[in-house]
DNA sequence: TCTCCCATGTAATATGTTACATGATTGT
DNA sequence: ACAATCATGTAACATATTACATGGGAGA
């Protein structure tokens, strides 16, 4: 889910410079960006926090470090400092983004057309929470968020708005005869 | 590239419906939505192709199939039609999307300003290819693709229009006294 | 025949998810 | 002391990429 070149580990020296954070941390962290980065699984997040720690990236800090179990809070090395830095002048790759959704619109000649409404309307509404999601992110802000997220989450609502609105104007045209059900829910939408 | 739980298998079924094809014909249309779907590597693609054609979900068309090697066109059978068909009832899975350049914008509290500007406009150049290349497809429809996969271009171009306004908007706004650079870049793109 | 490109195949490697197991902490 | 949740760890599995190897056909 995160994919290739990039890595979780970029990402999590990322955050860490902010501020230490624990495993957890970073995962309930990453969750609210799910939508746009991909939120990484336990399963290849502690293994990384593990890999960076061997490679004297991060350090361990906290206050029950002796113990096996426990919660363990990272913290950033100079040494992870520099990789970050180098990693950040090199440049990004383009990667693939939408996947099932065009996949499944590629495939629309195999639908029947109410699959195909179907099939938009669901991507509608999944968008719909995300944006959600991030407009709620937006005005929790200060807690737990750096302000320097914002840009994050700015980018987020303008494409998921951008796509809220070619969904409909596209149910509306090819399916003119169902757009009143497409009125409904935009009107609870807002209301979020 | 190409993401879990919907998995190659049933874009490649989807593509078969349409016409039999070979693994490199596969390929070679999927390029251009790969920025969209993201584009299967060989090494992923042959066995895939093998896998379906043991399981039945596909059988080998052409001239020359006992030859080990040489050009296979696959074809897809009716217990593969209803493979897709069975797949295409199910709800889709909303995956992550954008990765490696909201990760850096996340991260963005990082970088030095020259250095947020330069990532900035290195993904404007970026999406102005893809938008671009969408474009083209459109031009030269009617040669591979079938005119269903217009709805998939149209939506790739809204979203790549949206995010170059969301771009160049936001680059204004942080760095008004570069915004000479963006203009004429953004000429450059209206020829395209 | 030689060379270049088309087309397929495969092994090594990397990375991620799922499902499970287990230890700590907190509230009642 | 008990339950619920927090927090970490790990093995089995799935899937993709990369780099390489190989065969076939068209033209010089």
């Amino acid at each position: 889910m995160m994919g290739g070149k990039i890595g979780l580990r970029h990402l999590v020296l990322g955050l860490l410079v902010q501020r230490p954070m624990s495993g957890y941390d970073i995962k309930r962290l990453l969750k609210g960006f799910s939508w746009l980065v991909g939120s990484p699984s336990f399963g290849s997040l502690y293994p990384a926090l593990r890999t960076l720690l061997e490679e004297g990236l991060v350090t361990e800090e906290g206050v029950s470090c002796q113990n096996k179990r426990g919660r363990r809070s990272y913290c950033i090395t100079e040494a992870g400092k520099q990789v970050l830095q180098d990693w950040s002048h090199q440049p990004a790759v383009p990667d693939a983004s939408l996947k099932s959704f065009v996949m499944r619109l590629i495939l629309a000649g195999n639908f029947s057309r109410p699959g195909l409404f179907a099939h938009l309307q669901q991507r509608r509404s999944q968008v719909a929470v995300h944006r959600a999601t991030l407009n709620q992110m937006g005005g929790t802000l200060d807690k737990e968020m750096e302000p320097e997220q914002r840009l994050a989450l700015d980018y987020g609502l303008a494409l998921a708005t951008a796509e809220l609105s070619w969904l409909d104007s596209t149910m509306k045209r090819l399916f003119q005869s169902l757009s009143v059900e497409v009125r409904q829910e935009e009107s609870v939408d807002s209301k979020v």
